[in-house]
DNA sequence: AGCACGCCGACT
DNA sequence: GTCGGCGTGCTC
């Protein structure tokens, strides 16, 4: 019955006997966003082309889905009786070749399906239809019989002959829509279609260029030529202030003006508005912005920019990377370090590690960025395999702090409190002499416990294996691995007893109860991500501190990460133990990685600055490298103790987390699956074990640990391992996680 | 991802 | 006796 449909074309090449076979592009290779293991194949309709790359809309059971043309040979021949037609082809350009294999690249690295990678892709779903003109109103015909002053301010206003949206025209005059209504309708003003904003004005790369050291200047001159030599990973190691950025911006502007699209990764959404600002001064326009708090509408309008190619440069967070670039020319991924580069649900992917891979594919260079660069890169830069750029001083000759450990053991705060009184009396003397002092502890809310003094109850999160943190602001007890909240009651729920509860340890609001007594006069800023008024409110204080209109910062991690506060003179590190804690294999590495940056804060432009880690353990090599100021003595430590135990980056690691609705259920799939781990000589297999957060959001958790070396072919392993297993039955799931960050 | 198909509790 | 709960599995 399909074959009443063959096109005619095809009797014409077999009546002339010149093509024995139909043309190859009859059926198509669709990949669709979604868990399905390989494309599937549709007819394309007589009049319609599909290549690879185009974007189109298929059917698929009950409903059309977009999908794209994928290179793979189509997996269902003509006769198939299942094969059904392309139902459309959008009119946007299509996904470049080398986005394609980038998508199947990361697929077949981080052991998930291509299709679900695509999704990654495809995920600004009103972008792929045109956006509509909007209904505009532009002064053309004849001024009104009758003249108001309301209507001779609205005709001022137009009187620029441009085209004006009605509420825009009637706030710009001061007057209501009605009046502008009235002037539509005598005539003066007539609709007019207003074309779609454009996202981005292309950035121009000469626009101020900058004034360089001699260190930058040669940092950017190894840049701008590694621009034309194809691939290449650079990374820039230097200290916090010493102008990575400015070295960076060098190689985007001679991509810019080779007229190639460049990314800069961010790892925070929140360090993006500055960034922003930064850009522009050498740029003279902003770069398109891409990261999860950007509006709908406008994420359409840079994926389609960004398609299209009339945006040049994007700034976004990690999954920018899989933006639809038809002639991506660099990507620089700053902070390189930053464990926020890690996606840790769906397709698990290190988005500094998939940057490189990115260049790889399109033959262009990735510059990596950071004042403590992670061991991995640090490693590839000293086996060869990164240049680098080392960037040794501060601008303007701004020193590094001067970093002290405080010892806790011998110079205790009292009790219920959490400075040390050395630290204390630094305050005051910072304060006292107008510099801003930044207390840091890694802990929000007010308490990390709240129990009952009569009864021993603790306050747990029903769905999680976690205690509560009080949010004495708020009134409320806080899970901070699912946001479950529950209100602080008066009494003890266990026991029924009144006013037994009682905090234990510190959180910033504790901390700054504290100091509000001792500094009463001094004016006191919390910064913490849970703040009220969210990412805005964080960004006004940001600027506010900078400013200067605050004495005393208390923060959390938020305060580390790249802010400027140019007035800041002393930074007490409250609890500098609290990363090596839970003593994971990169303990020590981002405890480094944040003291540094942390302290880093302090004497950023001139004057004496001193920074106070308050510990229970100065003899810790961290804590001794941080206080003798000395980076090398971490790294050459660090990079023997992992080469020694054989781990990364002198081994390969992968997780399997198996998690279920109960321990039991949990339990049994982790235990079938480790009795169907293929053997192997080189590649072992640890656990399962339950994980140290056993329970988050009612889901119990067991972890499998699988080692490698090197050369070994992991995610192969991993597949024909999974592919012969037991399949998960129920709610019961088997994440894959290639290169772990986080063993929790 | 959806959506249908398929087997077990409270209702007209 | 039926409506509907969502567990399971398929979609070119």
């Amino acid at each position: 019955m399909d074959d009443r449909q063959t096109p005619p074309s095809d009797d014409l090449f077999s009546s002339a006997g010149l093509a024995p076979e139909r043309p190859a592009s009859d059926v198509v290779s669709v990949l669709l966003p979604f868990a399905v293991a390989e494309p599937y194949s549709y007819r394309v309709p007589h009049g319609m082309s599909a290549a690879p790359g185009d974007i189109v809309q298929v059917p698929l059971g009950t409903r059309d889905v977009v999908g794209v043309v994928w290179d793979d040979v189509p997996g269902l021949d003509r006769t198939s009786n299942r094969l059904r037609h392309v139902a459309a082809r959008f009119n946007t350009p299509p996904l470049a070749a080398e986005a394609r294999k980038f998508v199947d690249w990361v697929a077949g690295y981080t052991v998930s399906t291509r299709g679900m990678v695509l999704r990654m892709v495809l995920r600004a779903p009103g972008a792929l239809e045109p956006e509509g003109s909007r209904p505009g109103l532009r002064l053309a015909g004849p001024p009104p019989e009758r003249i108001t002053p309301a209507r001779q301010r609205v005709l001022d206003v137009a009187a620029d002959g441009l085209a004006w949206s009605k509420s825009g025209l009637a706030g710009a005059a001061g007057v209501s829509p009605g009046v502008v209504d009235g002037l539509v309708a005598a005539g003066t003003l007539i609709p007019v279609e207003i074309p779609p904003l454009a996202v981005a004005v292309p950035p121009d790369p000469g626009f101020a260029v900058a004034s360089l050291n001699p260190a930058q200047a040669a940092g950017a001159a190894a840049l701008r030529s590694a621009a034309g030599e194809g691939f290449s990973v650079t990374l820039i190691d230097g200290v916090t202030g010493s102008g990575k950025t400015e070295v960076y911006f060098e190689a985007v502007a001679e991509i810019l003006s080779r007229g190639g699209q460049v990314l800069i990764l961010l790892p925070e959404i929140a360090l993006t508005a500055t960034f922003l600002d930064r850009f522009a001064l050498r740029f003279g326009q902003r770069p398109a912005e891409w990261h999860s708090d950007v509006a709908p509408r406008i994420r359409e309008r840079v994926w389609r920019g960004v398609a299209d190619g009339s945006v040049r440069a994007v700034v976004g967070a990690r999954s920018a990377l899989f933006l639809p670039f038809p002639d991506l020319r660099l990507v620089v991924v700053d902070e390189e370090h930053d464990s926020a580069y890690k996606q840790e649900d769906g397709v698990t992917y290190h988005a500094r590690d998939m940057a490189v891979v990115r260049g790889q594919i399109g033959r262009f260079p990735v510059v990596l960025s950071s004042a403590t660069p992670s061991i991995e890169s640090r490693v590839n830069a000293d086996q060869g395999r990164y240049r680098r750029i080392v960037l040794p001083d501060r601008f303007a000759g701004a020193a590094l702090p001067d970093v002290s450990a405080i010892d806790l053991r011998l110079d205790q705060p009292e009790r219920g409190r959490w400075l040390a009184p050395r630290l204390v009396s630094a305050v005051a003397a910072t304060i006292a002499d107008g510099g801003q002092a930044l207390l840091f502890l890694n802990r929000r809310g007010y308490a990390p416990l709240t129990l009952c003094r009569t009864c021993g109850h603790r306050f747990q999160c029903p769905n999680c294996a976690t205690w509560l943190v009080e949010h004495r602001f708020r009134g409320q007890l806080v899970c901070h691995h699912c946001g479950h909240a529950e209100p602080r009651p008066q009494n003890c729920p266990q026991c029924g007893n009144e006013d037994t509860l009682v905090a234990c340890g510190p959180g910033v609001e504790r901390l700054a109860e504290e100091v509000l007594s001792r500094f009463p006069a001094a004016r006191t800023t919390v910064l913490s991500s849970d703040m009220l008024g969210g990412v805005q409110r964080i960004r006004r204080e940001l600027k506010a501190i900078a400013d200067g209109e605050a004495d005393i910062i208390i923060g959390t991690q938020l305060v580390a990460k790249g802010h400027n506060f140019p007035l800041l003179r002393l930074v007490g590190v409250v609890d500098a133990d609290l990363g090596l804690a839970h003593g994971d294999l990169r303990a020590a590495e981002r405890t480094f990685q944040l003291l540094s940056q942390v302290t880093g804060r302090a004497g950023r432009v001139g004057g004496a600055s001193r920074a106070f880690l308050q510990t229970s353990a100065p003899d810790h090599p961290v804590i001794q490298a941080i206080v003798a100021g000395d980076r090398e003595a971490f790294y050459l430590r660090e990079i023997e103790e992992r080469r020694i135990a054989q781990l990364p980056p002198f081994a390969r690691l992968a997780a399997i987390i198996v998690s279920g609705p109960d321990r039991a259920s949990a339990r049994g799939h982790a235990t079938a699956l480790r009795a169907a781990a293929p053997p192997s000589d080189t590649i072992s297999v640890f656990g399962p074990a339950e994980a140290p957060l056993a329970v988050i959001r009612g889901q119990h958790r067991y972890r499998m640990l699988i080692h490698a070396p090197r050369s070994a072919d992991v995610q192969s392993y991993v597949r024909q391992w999974l592919a012969a297993a037991p399949q998960p039955r129920g709610s019961v799931r088997a994440q894959v996680d290639i290169d772990p960050q986080s063993f929790m």
